[in-house]
DNA sequence: CTAACTCCCTGATAGC
DNA sequence: TGCTATCAGGGAGTTA
């Protein structure tokens, strides 16, 4: 499912196709989604020039020439592609925008938790409704410090608390657990009990794990596609995500899963303390 | 304020 | 074979 490497993939292929290009016709077939996507139709889209694409946590902005965007978020099966006309519809497929320069830009969402909508940034450029979001993981403003002091006071465990977007954003279950596995830190502990060193480490671990799986093209796990169809290979180097009742590659014990918050954490009980 | 739920949706898989 | 139950899960919303 897209987390931050798969967005951040999902952006670079973007970002060289779509600039440039007008829309020229807009396309609705399937108006029930976590959000309608009707708006679309009566948002004036026809001759509009896309502009660069911009990548906040999950979220992709995609400019356009007057001052909106067009922003997307990929839920868990999201899937975008540009193609030329001719390709039989896909049965998930539920928008299309046709460019100038005969290709389209097709929607795909399985499970319909995908987001296509118009937005209007504010001032720090990107629109009110992603006000909320926590620091981006790969900058410096997500450091040691940052997470050790906003961890002080907190129960919840340190699994669901490095997947809270409103903390940092753009990691989600797989690179949560891959992040705590690398760092040694059982996802069940309390966020308040982790040390300096130990923030340090899942910081450090966490930038890593997505600066690789980005490299890798993402992880393809379930739905996930990068723009031209292809898999990312980040699935082959997961350590633990998906893998209970294996031995762990490092000790050897075999892994455990516990549900927190609703989804399920694999770890190793040897090496993460 | 935090923490712990529920819900949205479909497809893959397991069990009977 | 065909049914039902369970799980996958980001984020918004609700409750205590």
């Amino acid at each position: 499912m897209p987390e931050l490497p798969e967005a951040e993939s999902i952006r670079r292929a973007l970002d060289r196709v779509l600039p440039k290009r007008s829309i020229t016709k807009v396309e609705i077939f399937s108006p029930a989604m976590r959000e309608p996507l009707t708006p679309l139709l009566a948002a004036g889209l026809e001759g509009r020039v896309l502009g660069s694409v911009r990548r906040r946590g999950r979220y992709l902005a995609v400019a356009l020439d007057d001052s909106r965007a067009l922003l997307m978020h990929f839920g868990m099966s999201g899937i975008v592609r540009v193609e030329p006309p001719g390709t039989p519809k896909r049965k998930h497929e539920h928008a299309f925008l046709h460019l100038s320069g005969n290709l389209i830009f097709k929607f795909e969402c399985a499970r319909r938790f995908s987001i296509l909508k118009v937005c209007t940034p504010g001032p720090d450029g990107w629109p009110p409704e992603l006000a909320g979001l926590g620091v981006e993981p790969l900058t410096e403003g997500f450091n040691a410090e940052f997470l050790f002091q906003a961890s002080r006071g907190r129960k919840t465990c340190v699994k669901n608390f490095i997947m809270d977007n409103r903390i940092v954003t753009g990691i989600g279950n797989i690179y949560a657990t891959e992040t705590l596995f690398a760092a040694g830190v059982s996802p069940l502990r309390e966020a308040d009990s982790l040390t300096r060193s130990e923030c340090r480490n899942i910081v450090d671990r966490s930038k890593e794990i997505l600066l690789r799986a980005i490299e890798l093209g993402g992880s393809s796990i379930s739905d996930f596609l990068n723009v031209d169809g292809t898999e990312g290979k980040f699935a082959q180097e997961l350590s633990v995500y998906g893998k209970s009742g294996h031995p762990c590659p490092r000790c050897g014990t075999v892994l455990e899963t516990v549900r927190l918050g609703g989804r399920s954490s694999c770890y190793c009980s040897g090496c993460q303390k």
